[in-house]
This record gives C-alpha cells, structure tokens and sequence, in this order.
DNA sequence: ATATTTAGGTTAATCGTTTAAGTTATTTTG
DNA sequence: CAAAATAACTTAAACGATTAACCTAAATAT
C-alpha cells in the first residue's frame, strides 16, 4: 500500500507537496499538480485516514449506540435508521460506528469511553427518555451530538423528533368523525416523552371535540405484541366498552387486533383499531392496519446535517426539528 | 484530554515506561509501575487510539456493510445482527464500522475504499449470493473477513451459515407426519444461496419419504409479503391443490396467509403455512407462525470469533460453520 | 578483583499525515 | 536600479503512541 511518501518519489516533488495538491490547500503550478496527480493515480494512493486523524485531531466517526433490542420489540425502525445514518453521513465522509451498552449498565461509561479514547467526533442518540443523562453528560462535556428524540430539560440542545402528538391528533379526529365516541388508548410507561407527546395528542383532542376524557380508557404497557394483547383484554373486559383503541405503535395494536379477533369481534367494523410506525408489515397484517407513518429519511437527513454542521463549528441556529407524521388509513378502523 | 506525556510528567518517569507499565510489556519494578498507575488514574489517561492505531498499523475496527433495506422486507433480523456484532466485538476490544453501497452501485469499490484508506481491519459480509464478487475480492486481497452464510466457489473461506436444508426438512417431515402429502414451497430467487439450500431440503425431504416432486408446486418470488400473497394465489388457483405450503421465509408465509384468509380458507385447519426465521411478530399474527428459528446470537458470536482469530494471526482450521436451525411448531399448520 | 550478566530504566526512531516556517528565484514597485 | 513583494516549493516540527537500541548501577560468576 503506497504512501504520501511514495507519490512524492513518483513524482519527484516533497510530500509537504503532495498534501497540499491533493488538499486543494495551497496553491501549485500546473505543471507540479498535473504530475502529483498522475502519480497518485498510478500508484492507487489513499492516505491513511489514521495519520490524518491523528495530525488533525479527528476521526470523522460518528459514535451510535444501538438500543437494547427488547424481547418482543420490533427492531425494523432502528435498523432502517442504522442504515440510513451511515448513508447520510458518508455524503459528508463520516462514518458510524456501532456500539452497545449492555442491559443494566451505565451508559455514560461507555459513551466516556468512546470519547476519551478519540474515537469519535460525536454522537447520535436515539431512545431517550424522560430523564436522559446520556444528554446531560454530552452537553456538560461540550461533545457534539444530536438526538433523535427528546427529553425532559430546559438545556438547549440539538434534536429531531416526530410531533406525535399531532399524529395521534389526525387519527383521533379521524375516527370520530366516523362517529366514534368511546375512544381508548393504549400508551407507553410513563418515562417515555415521546410517548406522552402520543398521549397528550389523544388527551387534547378529545377535550377540543368535547369528548370526556375516562381515565378507565388508558392504559399503559410495554412495547411488545405481548402486552397489547393484555391491555386490550383489559379494555375490552370492562364497562363502558370503547368502539375504538388508538394504539401508540403498530407492535401493541397488532396484539390488541389478536385478542379483539380470538373474541369474536371483527375489526374495522366491531372495533377500530389503529397504529403508530407504519411497519412494514402493517398492511400485510389482517386487517390491514391503520397506521402513523413517520418520514424516517428525512428524519436521518436532518438529524446528520445538524450534527455535521456542529462538527464543523458552524451549529445550525434552528436545532430543533419537529417533523410532522402522516395517517395512513387502511381497513382496520 | 492528558496524553502519555502529562502522565510520564506527573510519575517523574519517561514516556516509554508509561507504555510499558500500561501495556504489560517489559519488566518494571513495582514502585514505578505503582507510581505509573496511580498517576493515570489520577489523570483520567485513557490511550489515544488514533495514535495507537498508527503505530501499530491497526484500527481495532471491523467494517459492516449494511444491506439496503429493500421496501417491504423485514430487517429486523438485521438489526438484531448488527447489535450482536458490535456486542460481541466489544468484547475483544474490537468496534464495527457501518457503511453502506447504495443501490446498483459497484460494492468493490466501497470495500476497497474502507480498506485503503485503512479505516478497517477486516469485514464481516452478510446477504452474500450465488457469486459473491465480495468474497472474490477480499480473498484475492488477502483481506481478513467472515461471511454469514455462503457463495458458491470452491475457495476456501471462513463463513459461519445455517443450515437451512436441515430446518427445511424438519418441518417437511412433520407435515408428512400429520398426514400432508400435496406439500407445496414458495422459494427465493435463483442467485440466493441460502435460499437454494432450503429449496433443496425440500426437494429432498419429499423424495426420501417417496412422495413425487411436482415443479408445479414450486414458486420463486422476492422476499416481501406482497410477493408472497401472489405466490399463494397462483398455488391456490392450480390444479392440483396443495394442502401445505412451505414458505423460505415468515415474511413470505404472512402474505401466502392473508391470500388464504381473505379466500375463505382457515389457515391451520384447511392449509398448513409454515415460515422461516421466527420473527418477533410471527407468534403474534394469527394464527401464531410454525417456524424455523437460527440461533442467532450464536452465529455473531462466531461470526466475531472466526474473525479476531484471523486478525490475530491465529485463524481456526475449523472455519466452515454449519449451525442447526430448530423447528417450533404453532398454529399456522 | 575483574568480567559478565541482569534489572530497570531512558533515548530516540518510527508510523503517515498536515502545516507553520523557511528558502529561492522571479516579478513588482517606488 | 535597489528594495520589497510574490510565487512556488522544501524543510522540519508536530500529532500521541510503541518499541528497538542504548545506558547505568547492582548482582553474579570466574
């Protein structure tokens, strides 16, 4: 593998030379460059991005914790997410590396680890919570991150998020213009702010239509098929009988359709059911489900050129993006 | 941020000692290696690996290409793929590098680009095919890597794959034990590997238990649910009619169930469907999935394994690894 | 008692870049 | 025309580690 120093033989000039034609980052006579450029052809030169990051003082890597894939989670957000960063991010020369922190364990260690052994410039987050100290950390280090998602806390910082709340919003209206007066919803525990943007979509819109808000209504379980399953027994077990579930991601309602189903009950004519996520396989489910679909390419768009631009000390004044979902009705409600 | 040099400052000793203390390396009396440490420690030094990675001519850094999510696959597999890489990779001091080849783009390049440019040590391939050029090119480059699941050549390479014919053929021989005998199977297309293997612990199975092999009952389609719903309806409106329909994937099997359902067929009573992979959702569509589950997290750990021994210099002999799917039987058949 | 080994360090070269600070020849300026 | 400015390079000092080669004093061998 040949070196700056190789191209700099080659084309009879000193390697100072050589990074200056090939940076762009002085000026050189044509001469000198057309022959620099030549040699580095012939001899396939590309620097060594690690004497580069070492002189430079970066590593044009951006750090990604991989969130804990929960038994029963449905995992095909994050991975179209993984994929869609390190695209993004190439169109910048960065690169994502991938790295976990195991259940139970304490994230800033690893977050501190990454930094403090240069391997990273920065961070994208996902998965944040009420009270997420992975965020604090960042900011009180100065480290350059953006997260996907927010949290609870007056700090500025940089983040992307989807307004659940108005999503639930288009989907509540929805069904009650169909009609629909007995409206549950199916929420995420409460440490979860995004799922209490959801909740609070639900809860606003049912006071703006002058609908009671039951308390009896709401419930709150965890992200599996599993616990939708059990949440919609509950609903359904008790009295007043809702005529329709708003679930907080398609996972819980696809559990709330099974159980809905193994009683006797059709959905979409019966009981609306619907979803949040617009997973792939939401209109491959029976019925069909209808669904809140999230512009997940723009979100990674916007969440790496927020980052790039406070790698490159020029921080974006607007960094903080609210991106609006879509309903996407189809047979379950 | 303190370097080797702040800590070798604050010891009252040089630099090399530093190194040797915190590496293990030489011999050094007990009063300065204590000294050493405790001046480390004090300070906070952690290595900077950038520095390291150019002395040593290693980056600790294992590239990953992510496959393009094609619209409307699963990827959830994937994603439980990539946490576990990175997982298991920690473990050896080692991260994961993701990058992408965005679509009908050449992959060579890429690979070529990460290693010339010494971003990588080494790469772990996933969704190889029928010719991989990947593998090609990384054997004729003498660049370390481990495949999950194989290429049709006869070099020899490391690769770690289920065996999806064994898998295949546990659910075909249960299907016959219940008293199936039209059984059909939907497959992938041509070039996939991994999905000829299964059609072929199809095509075997059958004949070994003596019942006739009709072409007719084959189908080869993408990997979607849409394509495998209109698998289900050219098998469903042929002659003869299968009463079991093996599918290579549960992606497909969820189609080819919703074709059957919206057709006035009870899945499980009047058609067995089976699927492959035991997604987290099959055991929540209904009915619930029979399956054939890959041990997962034991083919990242020695996908990993397999390739730590190569970048150390000690590559294990035994480095074609076949691993057994299992059979779980629900209530699709 | 002298020569040799060993223990426990230090010095300095090195990895492959970037870039500030020279250097030299040529051009411009007053 | 001498002085100053410019153009186009080169030299050499970093960046922060690792490690071969060297050094010195104490311990061991002859």
């Amino acid at each position: 593998m040949s070196t700056i120093k190789d191209v700099a033989a080659e084309a009879g000039v000193s390697i100072a030379t050589v990074s200056y034609v090939l940076n762009g980052t002085k000026k050189v006579s044509r001469e000198v460059e057309e022959r620099v450029l030549a040699a580095a052809q012939k001899l396939n030169y590309r620097a060594n991005s690690t004497a580069r990051n070492l002189r430079r003082n970066e590593t044009r890597i951006i750090g990604y914790e991989i969130p804990y894939p929960n038994k029963g989670d449905d995992a095909s957000l994050m991975q179209l997410f993984v994929y869609g960063i390190s695209l993004e991010a190439a169109n910048y020369g960065y690169h994502i590396i991938t790295f976990t922190v195991p259940e139970r364990r304490n994230p800033i260690e690893h977050y501190e680890h990454m930094i403090h052994s240069d391997r990273v410039d920065g961070f994208i987050l996902t998965d944040t919570n009420w009270k997420d100290e992975r965020i604090h950390f960042l900011l009180d280090h100065k480290i350059p991150f953006v997260s996907f998602g927010r949290t609870r806390t007056e700090r500025d910082y940089h983040y992307v998020d989807v307004d659940g709340a108005y999503g639930i919003q288009q989907v509540v209206e929805y069904l009650i213009r169909k009609g629909h007066r007995q409206i549950a919803f199916i929420a995420w525990p409460e440490n979860s702010l995004s799922g209490d943007g959801r909740l609070q979509g639900y809860i606003e819109t049912l006071e703006k239509s002058g609908l009671d808000y039951d308390p009896k209504f709401i419930r709150r379980v965890h992200n599996t098929a599993n616990a939708g399953y059990e949440a919609a027994r509950e609903l359904l077990t008790q009295e007043p009988l809702p005529t329709a579930i708003v679930c907080v991601s398609d996972i819980i309602a696809i559990g709330a359709i099974r159980y809905a189903q193994q009683h006797g009950l059709a959905v979409g004519k019966d009981i609306a059911i619907s979803g949040f996520d617009d997973l792939a396989l939401a209109q491959f489910v029976t019925p069909a489900l209808t669904t809140i679909s999230q512009p997940i390419e723009e979100i990674e768009r916007e969440v790496v050129r927020l980052l790039i631009r406070q790698l490159n000390g020029n921080p974006d004044p607007n960094h903080q993006i609210l991106i609006k979902p879509k309903l996407i009705i189809r047979e379950s409600t």
